[in-house]
DNA sequence: GGTCGATTTTGATTTCAGTCAAGTTGGGTA
DNA sequence: TACCCAACTTGACTGAAATCAAAATCGACC
């Protein structure tokens, strides 16, 4: 387990990072950083469809998106795949084994990633000498459940047309925050792995971005995704139960 | 906020609390149990229908249940609410607010309640001066995490028939840990609320009571709840999309 | 460039939960 | 005890998404 510094990982660092204020180092003072640059570890690549980690394997480490796009997703007790999340560059992976010995989730590359690995017993040991980590890790914490609590909601009440739009904006103002265009992108996964996250079956998604087109609220062309009307996007989302106002 | 020990505090102290392992306290050597104790703050009860705290209100503390039951709820943008959870004694509430300077939902008793204040800042000086302390607060909020997620999937694929199940039969663990009847409680809420939580409207709730009734797995009578078939209960709510093995 | 399997789309039909509209029950209190 | 209002129940009807079935499109790989 120990760990010689190369030359591309300190060329890689988290100081360098672009990455660095979404992700845990952000609002750490410099030497934290460095503190916290000596326990991540920096692995190669996984490619598209590669295991981070399986459901059921020991818990050893959180790991957090360096590029590309991940999703995490149980197995349920009658075999079908629940997709608990998708994760983009900066977010970190794994807090939901911290209780347990184990990982609860698989995670799972949606395109190739590379990915910094923390081992948390050295995280653990670190944060315990270093009160802004430990602050830091509450937060983000804390952040990831109202995010899991807001899932929560448009799931228990809102329809197809809602969930698309409310997930669309959320991909618009995450992608965003990554210094990328909020109005184009392109979605790392397949309509059958959003439609799983949405609880909506495939057939269902298909009709509804069809509907979301027709409307003129976006323009879709596979996975390439622009949003037209923002404002309107965001009525359909939030406000208005009353199908008026967001029919202006 | 200088706060001085009464005998009824030190009487109610976290070492005799009966909650002691469900709660903060848990697993901490005794030393740092009494360090926690000294900035636990004991409220006088709050009755049913009472705040804990309000959605917007400035975020200064977490809170314990210590005796009753409390529900956490968001008014949404268009007006109604929903409600994100029901919290019974040994739990922490307001986690949720940690990230952002207020809180983002309110606590509502659904019985009177009596509640542990936590002063957050003081929290976290505690916590970085004891490790295990820091442990635990990591350890309740991926639990959180967990069981968010866990409702998450609840909502997302499974029937009104299967929510109720899962609901159920989860109170029923949580009542058994309290040193409760798993089989014969009284649920806390009402219909109303518990439907909220759900995604389901009261019609459907009063319905699909009936249903499992009928079927033989719970007997009701008003928020009176006896489980009857207990492996049925988890046949419907677990495996079996093939309802034949829930018929059994 | 062509082939095969996976992903996505389209259409017809069914079903489960929501909505609307009345009751009924029950707990709190005057 | 009687009244009142909220909580709950019941029934008829509607509608959004699931299901079933099939075709079309995409994209990875030879």
């Amino acid at each position: 387990m120990t760990r010689i510094a190369t030359l591309s990982e300190s060329r890689d660092s988290c100081h360098n990072c672009r990455l660095r204020t979404l992700c845990l180092p952000d609002n750490l003072p410099k030497e934290d950083i460095g503190k916290l640059e000596g326990i991540v570890q920096r692995r190669k690549p996984v490619s598209r469809g590669g295991y981070l980690f399986q459901a059921g394997q020991r818990f050893n480490s959180i790991y957090a998106v360096r590029t590309g796009a991940v999703k995490t997703s149980t197995l349920m007790a009658n075999g079908d795949e629940h997709i608990s999340g998708f994760h983009l560059p900066g977010e970190v992976i794994g807090l939901d084994a911290i209780v347990s010995r184990d990982h609860p989730s698989s995670a799972i590359a949606l395109e190739t990633a590379s990915i910094c690995e923390i081992p948390y017993a050295e995280l653990e040991t670190l944060s315990e000498r270093t009160p802004a980590l430990q602050h830091r890790l509450m937060r983000i914490m804390s952040r990831e459940l109202l995010a899991e609590q807001s899932t929560n909601h448009l799931l228990s009440r809102r329809s197809a047309e809602q969930r698309l739009a409310v997930v669309l904006l959320k991909f618009s103002e995450r992608f965003a925050d990554r210094g990328l265009s909020a109005l184009r992108f392109r979605l790392p996964m397949s309509r059958l792995d959003l439609g799983n996250y949405l609880g909506l079956v495939p057939e269902t998604m298909s009709r509804t971005f069809r509907r979301l087109e027709e409307q003129g609220l976006v323009s879709i062309a596979g996975k390439e995704i622009e949003i037209v009307d923002s404002g309107a996007m965001k009525a359909l989302a939030f406000g208005a139960e009353d199908s008026q106002t967001a029919r202006t």
